[in-house]
DNA sequence: TTAACTACTAACAAAAAAGTAAGTATGCGG
DNA sequence: CCGCATACTTACTTTTTTGTTAGTAGTTAA
């Protein structure tokens, strides 16, 4: 289901991407999953399947979605071989490696305010 | 309207937030207009009208929610002067200045990727 | 034939984020 | 009285994100 286009949602959204770096980056690598699917990428290529099983509580709706979105991004590569049963790698691109220092010091951030204080909502 | 408890979603996002420290670093600072509100209390302190002023495609209602949860979650300090009409101010925490090396490397390796590529969403 | 493997797709439903519009409160001034 | 200033609140509506469920495809083996 694409997005309604010319919604003031969209707009402002359109609009913050533009403008802001922050609001760009975090449309690249923010959500429920893929600041985890890109944390397993940096370890080793990997399959659908070793994705689904290494990640608590992820569909494989959500699973196949993030790693589409990942993928039109650039930040991923998808390598289909031809084979049966269907073998598929993901692996990070250079974009997608570059994410690393920022995922690391998001990472300690977030890990050192989530023991200095709670989370309120 | 308070989030739904015991549902998957809000199961799922429990488990990221505290599993995961760029999810949780994301709830503290993620969103449309979030980084924008925090970038602009990074230059100095200002009052509600001002925020509303200076951020592009705003509305009252998101202004208001957004510094609230800022508030909650402790980057951000309310002060309100015994005043006719209202004075209210908002200020960044410790905490909320500690988001500004995290938030200037993100910005810059938006802006970098931004010209690199394209946002294909 | 069924069952298994892998990696999805499609069609919804539920939940959350963001947006719209009207209204409130308190003084002050004309 | 009305209009103004400031900073919200309230009750919805719209849009987007996330989740659920059933199904698909191609081969292989029992």
């Amino acid at each position: 289901m694409r997005k309604k286009e010319n919604s003031t949602n969209s707009i402002n959204e359109a609009n913050q991407i533009k403008n802001c770096g922050v609001v760009y980056a975090l449309s690249l690598i923010g959500g429920r999953w893929k600041p985890t699917i890109l944390f397993s990428l940096l370890d080793a290529k990997q399959r659908y399947n070793e994705l689904l099983k290494s990640i608590e509580g992820i569909s494989e709706r959500m699973l196949v979605a993030q790693l589409r979105e990942l993928e039109t991004d650039g930040l991923v590569n998808r390598t289909v071989f031809a084979e049966v049963p269907p073998k598929v790698e993901y692996e990070l691109t250079d974009k997608g490696r570059s994410t690393e220092k920022i995922l690391r010091e998001l990472s300690q951030w977030g890990i050192l305010q989530r023991s200095d204080g709670h989370h309120h909502r």
